[in-house]
DNA sequence: TGAAACGTTTAGTATGAACTTAACGTACTG
DNA sequence: CAGTACGTTAAGTTCATACTAAACGTTTCA
């Protein structure tokens, strides 16, 4: 990983700006990105070089990735520099993000039933519908969840 | 709808901070939330009044909510005004924007997948990883939709 | 025909997020 | 003990986004 190929770097800007859409900063996505493609672990001044971003930037981002549960620490003996590697299910972890949000929309429903007239008959039809929405759509996805993660433990 | 009540009004924020969060202004949120409980249609006038945004702000967020296909326009004979109104099914279609995002994730761990060094087993376990999650989670996700919305049809 | 109402467009502004630079603390090394 | 490497923190800057204010074109009505 001295260098990164042309099409490398272009995944990694595609995983920027993908990122940058679900609501992470486009450096952030680059970062996961660049996890992604690494064939090993990769310290600050490894990601600062390939990424050409400012080593603040990257300590802050890398430990973003740590927090969330996307990637891992990884110390070597003798060496005092930190490395970073991509966990595997980090999918799985971005997703249940995701899952978060929709709770809080079932919730959400829940207030808007409680704060309109009672004679709003189109607003209750309207909450209703955003509350049922949600509440499908959040259990099946866990379930979809679970039954991913089961089945990627059967293959290992 | 002369005057929203307190609660009403703390729903619409609520509505505002969490549509920030996944990818929109917090205006588009708010506005998004006035029509959800609104009892009736409502024209910029009223939408300027109700959320304290200047008019300008009002006449773009609601064109893009008629674009995207969560409100209407409601025309009356002889009122030259322009009144929106939420349609149903509107949540689905939000749902819709999020898939898309899944399906481009699919596309974007191919083309890793090709960029990447092929004795770079690493990197191609992970796209691999991605490559298939997204992909699992994609389909499940349409289907979802499916189900929801054959289940609504029955429903009228 | 002049004024008012309405929605849109444009130019300017403000705000916040995220970056860079630089300083810092610590720990290792010659 | 001086010098260097490393990661973090803090201050300052940049930039994009989304807002407001104002002007505009159109339509309606007295």
């Amino acid at each position: 990983m001295q260098k990164l190929n042309p099409e490398t770097g272009a995944f990694i800007e595609r995983m920027g700006l993908l990122f940058e859409r679900i609501g992470t900063s486009r450096t952030f996505g680059r970062l996961f990105g660049l996890l992604l493609v690494a064939d090993k672990p990769l310290s600050l001044n490894e990601m600062t070089r390939l990424l050409h971003v400012s080593k603040a930037s990257i300590s802050t981002n890398a430990r973003l990735c740590e927090q969330i549960g996307l990637a891992q620490r990884v110390s070597v003996p003798g060496d005092r520099r930190t490395y970073y590697e991509m966990l595997p299910g980090s999918f799985g972890h971005v997703f249940e993000v995701r899952l978060a949000l929709i709770h809080e929309m079932v919730h959400l429903a829940e207030e808007g039933l409680k704060a309109v007239e009672t004679d709003n008959a189109l607003a209750l039809e309207r909450l209703n519908e955003m509350h049922d929405f949600y509440e499908f759509i959040g259990s099946e996805m866990r379930a979809m969840l679970a039954r991913w993660r089961a089945q990627q433990g059967d293959n290992r």
